[in-house]
DNA sequence: CGGGCTTTTGACGCCGCTCAAAGATAGTGG
DNA sequence: CCACTATCTTTGAGCGGCGTCAAAAGCCCG
């Protein structure tokens, strides 16, 4: 079931105030968007809009993690975008999205019908703004997972998203001991263009090795942060991801 | 050597007036823009901007092809992104790009200098409203990308490619008797993340069964559309890649 | 006609997928 | 508290698709 929606929290309270779609609003403009905006809920697993039905919502993703995907004729599923709090659902000018969203985790949401907000979107350019910098960003990041898909082997992908991990979960450059493992070995699969097995496997060759470690199944330790940047097959400063 | 600057066209004459960042400029915008452009040419093959070094221009691509792509340490690159008339390079807000811009074909170019176009985004909706339209237009072309790197074996990745280069020369739903192969088999390669030799079996194969036909080497015919579209591995309605 | 490209074709081997089964883990109800 | 089940994960064996390496063939242009 889904976890109780959060009362309506005031904008100007909002942890995500300063990243999301309303980022750069004024005060009157925040004002707008309070009137139409509701929270919704969804728990871990539940499906939160499908592909090609009409889109009567445009959201900012306020906690929790969402992920993107699309599918063949024969169900191989791919992972083509992770959402994270602050992040934008829903595009104003297009009624339909070509791809499954997916609560990841439990996870909470600001809609705004859409009609109102695409006259928003129009009418003050702060939002028009902000919505083409948080499109720019998931482009960016959409091109180097292309490179991942593409070129990179399993090893290499596993490294990768591992670092990935390690990075969103630092603090003021502080490397954390305990990191969340927050998907499920499909889940990964699925993210990466791999298979389950390919991800348990490449996983438990890192630990053999000594590049990281398993406390829980779903925590682990960054045991060799060098070598694991060597693994991932990237140039010195190269793919961010996220 | 690079073809022949053309002189300067007036944006009211221009090919790609009603398509690209400009599209809904009206007069007074157009002047504007048209103080601060100037066209710049490039050999097919040519380098256009380099990873990671400053950005002088951003730039609207006037005619030709134009690809761009990333590499890993050891040279395996792999094309993100094919940029066709209209499309948009650089953004406002970033000096660098994180991939590589080349020519594929001869290429003109209608360059803005980033500083004043940067204020122009910031005062005329127009343009960044477009701007972002063109950013979305590409984040679903990427995003059909990735499920093709990441999921489709080598044959379904030949079959959507053509499929792809189909739909984009017809003209009133005519089905076309010849059509270009824009590339050579190696950047096919880079694009679809096959090697060129694989590349080359697999379109060999589907002239072996009838499905497509090869006058010259660099043009070819559609046979059995509905075999080629069955190929793609995508349901019904699936992919749509620029 | 010759040299440098792109493309084709073949032989071979490996990485990652498939299929299968056993082991962990968590949640549920008695 | 302990079976019992469902789900997730690990591990193994085997195979095949696609990459790798190599060489020949076709094409373009001087």
């Amino acid at each position: 079931m889904p976890p109780p929606s959060l009362n309506a929290v005031r904008c100007s309270e909002c942890p995500i105030r300063h990243r999301a779609v309303c980022a750069r609003c004024d005060e009157d403009e925040l004002a707008l968007l309070e009137s139409m905006k509701s929270y919704r809920s969804f728990a871990a697993g539940e499906p939160i809009l499908w592909r090609g039905e009409p889109l009567e919502f445009v959201a900012s993703l306020v906690s929790g993690v969402a992920s993107l995907s699309k599918t063949l004729e024969d169900g191989r599923t791919q992972m083509v975008g992770l959402l994270l709090p602050s992040d934008f659902i829903g595009r104003p000018g297009r009624a339909r999205i070509d791809f499954d969203v997916t609560a990841t985790t439990d996870v909470t949401l600001c809609c705004f019908r859409r009609a109102p907000f695409e006259r928003l979107v129009e009418d003050t350019p702060h939002v028009a703004q902000r919505l083409m910098e948080l499109a720019l960003d998931e482009l960016d990041v959409a091109r180097d997972w292309m490179l991942l898909l593409g070129r990179k082997t399993a090893r290499e992908k596993i490294a990768t998203f591992v670092l990935m991990l390690v990075r969103r979960s630092q603090i003021d450059g502080q490397m954390p001991t305990r990191i969340a493992l927050p998907m499920t070995r499909d889940q990964i699969a699925n993210f990466l263009g791999l298979t389950l097995e390919t991800v348990s496997r490449q996983l438990n060759a890192l630990k053999k090795e000594g590049v990281i470690s398993f406390t829980d199944r779903r925590y682990f330790g960054i045991e060799d942060l060098a070598s694991l940047h060597d693994a991932t097959g990237d140039d010195a400063d190269g793919g961010v991801l996220v």
